[in-house]
DNA sequence: CGAGTCGTTGAACGGAATCAATCGTCGTGG
DNA sequence: CCACGACGATTGATTCCGTTCAACGACTCG
């Protein structure tokens, strides 16, 4: 979902395609930051460690997601990034990302927008995180999903990857969706969902 | 948490303050998009209406947030902003902002850097609410928010707000607390929390 | 053909929300 | 100055529902 940003990167020439095993790292806190990121393939963690040893998991990219943004303004990593299982990364210069921002406004404007877009649909998430029952949850989602001026449902991925996406155990989301058809809500037919017309 | 946006606002001049009651609009899903927005006091809540009624919310902006950002490279607003409580909120020109931007390259720096800086705390808070337990979840919390070098807790907010960031009910957090605390993870002194040396 | 993944359903458990009650503090206005 | 109300902090008891574990069928892909 934050393929947003991922896919302006993906009009640009990255400077090199990176293979992770599974455990390895890709950057660590402090290294000094050349590149940002794409997962073309696998999952990269992002995980930082106080100075007390202890870890905490800032955020997982998934493929087509870009990562490591915030690095074009900053001088070092802030995390370490790890490849959760054996991965793909592309690597895109900074430099060469930001002297096209710099020379060109277009870009940057097309830029700053991904940026926003990419805000708005964190909060959203996070906004429907806050609805504590399965099923208003995933009404609420199917409601944000559902094509303009139609009843139909957009849903790109798999039901299990949304389900997580939603924060829910991919066996709640699969019971979410019965209730919601069994109380005529909504209609499914074969891998495409809609909504009941009244 | 999302003051970063809101901070560069303040530093330019509001083209207007716009004082709302409880259930006033602010802006509707379709008007031409003006102005971003910084909420000086009260809570608004972005709410966006499908073509069969339903209305789903996108976001809540609490007090010092910035929002409507994504209006900035758009024509017209693609939800509605509401007053969750009477509220006063600061209209900042697009026009300006943008023309600041696009004159300014050191300008449009500071502002990508505070977007990206805005991505990446979202996808943190994000992936806390993954974890599920509670007691884990304020535990990988407070890790995020010890100061560096030191053991020292830095809750800026009352306890029942970090409580809502984090998605918890507000007992359930002072349970967590307390556990920690019992457990010898944490001290509390006063209005204070440390992390207990080992 | 078998491994792996997605989709689906059942049963049981645990833990977080909820309701309720109390205390302390702060600010406000009479 | 004190009474009052609002709100944050805290603890207890109960309920509910989402997670988890388990098992199975369908499908795809090598």
């Amino acid at each position: 979902m934050s393929l947003l940003v991922g896919q302006f990167l993906s009009n640009l020439n990255p400077s090199e395609c990176k293979v992770l095993n599974k455990g390895d790292f890709l950057f660590k806190q402090e290294d000094t930051a050349l590149y940002i990121y794409v997962v073309e393939a696998g999952r990269i963690c992002l995980v930082r460690y106080t100075t007390e040893g202890n870890s905490v998991r800032l955020h997982t990219s998934f493929c087509g997601e870009s990562f490591a943004e915030a690095a074009l303004f900053s001088q070092r990593y802030h995390c370490n990034a790890i490849a959760d299982i054996s991965s793909r990364v592309l690597c895109y210069s900074k430099k060469e990302i930001l002297s096209s921002l710099h020379n060109n406004t277009n870009e940057s404007d097309i830029f700053m927008s991904l940026l926003t877009n990419q805000i708005q649909m964190l909060r959203t998430r996070l906004e429907l995180r806050n609805i504590l029952s399965a099923n208003e949850r995933v009404l609420q989602y199917l409601h944000l999903q559902t094509k303009p001026k139609s009843s139909e449902i957009n849903l790109t991925l798999p039901l299990i990857n949304i389900a997580h996406e939603l924060g829910l155990a991919h066996e709640t989301f699969y019971r979410a969706l019965n209730k919601l058809e069994k109380e005529g809500i909504i209609i499914r037919q074969d891998k495409k969902l809609y909504f009941a017309e009244k």
